[in-house]
DNA sequence: AGGTTTTTGTTGCGTATGCAACAATAATCT
DNA sequence: AGATTATTGTTGCATACGCAACAAAAACCT
């Protein structure tokens, strides 16, 4: 740890990322609560529930994608599950797991959300950059994404 | 709001930077919990107390710097101050008003915590991008960043 | 098979944080 | 000056979230 390279370029990346995260995160939020919707966190468990083949994912699963602990999943599914946007399935294979099944209630709230939240990614981040500004994000954000994706990962023998 | 332009790229560009986002600023945080130490919000007012003239500021223009609400930075600055990391200083000026202090004992966390930050910003973030993307990155963002700046400043008159 | 270890989801608890309401004070407008 | 309006920081309340402990179930060992 004690070579620790940290140029300033890089710092003066890392303050921008940080501070313009946490603006847009924060305006989009309200925007959302100001049109009487769901938090982004509702969003994000039921979107990723929508692209997963079936539409189910083990609560296990969802946490990873949806960015939360499993005792925050737990909190949020019980949530999602009394407005009947999704629903809790025991899996017959294997008795500990539950899946969350993603409705066709849970579908329409995602589709009422995301014009808000569209537009609040075009207001506050997208206007800014232009579409090679995005493609080179994209590419270097991957890279910091995918860094967490590996590690996931166990270690593999070989 | 219908043209709503979004094209795909800056749409990937956003999910890039939102999962990429979390994902480092939780490890970063486990880190310093890890480590004994106070969270990013201890550091991020006592950092911009630290680099105010005087080293103080308002309740409120410390609650824009460290991307809180007033009653958050309250709540904060309660518990900063119970530790001597700050001291609150009412204006002769202006009565209402209550001024942050940093104390040096504030400066002395602040350097303790420092180096566990800067590690994980190097090796979450900054390990993945050359110098060019760094700086790319930091160009781009600081326009996304800027918008929320100017917004503070209301509408002049001309 | 029988005992240990790991995994899974849930719960108790503590903490962080925002909104709306509030009191004190300042600014603004006749 | 006097009345109204705006600003400042704080508080009550509600909500969201993580960690550690837990029970149930599976996987893994001899």
């Amino acid at each position: 740890m004690k070579p620790n390279p940290l140029p300033d370029s890089h710092l003066f990346a890392w303050r921008k990322y940080y501070v313009s995260f946490w603006r847009v995160f924060a305006a989009i939020e309200a925007d959302l609560a100001a049109a009487g919707l769901p938090s982004l966190s509702w969003y994000d468990a039921l979107y990723e529930l929508y692209l997963a083949p079936g539409r189910h994912l083990r609560m296990n699963e969802l946490a990873r994608s949806a960015l939360l602990s499993r005792s925050g999943l737990t909190r949020l599914v019980d949530k999602l599950e009394k407005e009947k946007l999704i629903e809790r399935r025991s899996c017959p294979a294997d008795r500990r797991v539950q899946h969350a099944q993603l409705t066709d209630k849970g579908v329409d709230v995602l589709r009422k959300i995301w014009p808000v939240y569209r537009a609040g990614i075009a207001q506050y981040f997208a206007v800014h950059l232009s579409a090679a500004e995005a493609r080179e994000l994209e590419k270097t954000l991957a890279k910091v994404a995918e860094a967490f994706a590996l590690a996931e990962t166990p270690p593999q023998k070989a």
